[in-house]
DNA sequence: TCTGAAACATGCCAGGA
DNA sequence: TCCTGGCATGTTTCAGA
C-alpha cells in the first residue's frame, strides 16, 4: 500500500494520540469526517496501524528501573534457541527480547521495581532458564527518550 | 495511589487493546458501565495511564530495520551530556535512548529501513552529532518478544 | 464507590458526486 | 476517493444508595 502525505500526517497524529475523535483530525487534515474514518479502517485493515494501546507511566506503578540484559546462549542449536524463546516470552517482567548479531546472542529489556527486585528476577527466573551461557546487566541511569512513533 | 485487584485487570486489559468500550471492560470486570469509566478517569487523572496511541507495524512502513547502537561521549560534563541528549532527541530514527551505567554511556534503539539507509544515517547524522567519542552497532536479527505490556 | 437512566457526542453506513 | 445525512452506539453526567 502506497501511503499519501495525508495518510502519514494521520498516522503519526494517531501515534501521538489515539484518543482524538475524526472530528478533530478531520479538521487538523483539511477533510471530512467520512474520509478520515475511511482511511483509518484501510490502515487498520492493511495492518498497518496493529493495535491500539494505553501506555501507562511505569514508575507510576512501580516498574520504574530499567535493566538491559546482553545473553549468551550455551550453544545455538534450534532446539536450545526455541526452548529459550519460548521461556522468555513468558516473563512478563522482559518487555523486549532480540536477537541480535554479534558479541552476544540477546539483547532483553526487563522493568522491575528495584534493584532487588532485579536481582530476585535473576535468581529465580532469568538464570534458571535452560540453556544459558552468560548475562550481563546494564542499567538505565536517565530514560532520554522512548517514544513509540515512527516516523514515516 | 494503590490500585486494587480491578483496577490491575483493567490496565491489563486497556493495554491489550484500548479500543474497547467501556461496555465491553463492564462485562469482563463485572461492574457498571459508569465504574469502569469512573475507574479510567481515576487513572487518567493520577497519570498512571500516561497516554492512548497507535502502535504501527514498523515493517509495513519499511522501518522494519532494527539496532542497537552503544555509544560513548568523549568527556562526561553536564554541558556535554545536555548538548547530546538534546540534539539525539530530535533524531526522529532513535526511537529510546538511554543513559546507562556501565562500558559506555548510552543505548539507542535506532529504526530505518535497510542496512542502506543506516549506513546513511551514521554517517550523516549519528556521528554529525557533538562529542561523540564512539559507537558500537548491533543488528536486531530476530525479535523475540516486544510488548508496552507492563504487568502490575 | 457503586448503580441506572437520561442527554449528548461520536462512530459508522448509505447513497451519490 | 470524497462528501452529506441519519441512525445506532458510544460516552459522559447526575441523582440516589
Amino acid at each position: 500500500m502506497i501511503l499519501d502525505a495525508t495518510d502519514k500526517k494521520l498516522l503519526f497524529l494517531l501515534q501521538t494520540d489515539s484518543k482524538k475523535t475524526t472530528k478533530e483530525l478531520s479538521l487538523k487534515l483539511n477533510l471530512s469526517v467520512t474520509a478520515v474514518y475511511e482511511r483509518i479502517k484501510k490502515l487498520e485493515r492493511e495492518g498497518i496501524i496493529d493495535k491500539y494501546v494505553v501506555l501507562v507511566n511505569r514508575s507510576k506503578v512501580g516498574k520504574g528501573f530499567v535493566v538491559f540484559c546482553h545473553l549468551k546462549l550455551i550453544q545455538h542449536t534450534k532446539e536450545f534457541i526455541t526452548t529459550f524463546e519460548n521461556e522468555v516470552i513468558q516473563l512478563t517482567e522482559v518487555i523486549e527480547c532480540h536477537h541480535v548479531s554479534g558479541d552476544y546472542d540477546y539483547i532483553l529489556k526487563i522493568v522491575v521495581k528495584d534493584m532487588e527486585a532485579y536481582r530476585e528476577f535473576l535468581v529465580t527466573k532469568l538464570t534458571m532458564l535452560q540453556h544459558i551461557g552468560s548475562t550481563h546487566s546494564t542499567f538505565m541511569i536517565n530514560e532520554v527518550k522512548n517514544t513509540t512513533i515512527v516516523a514515516i
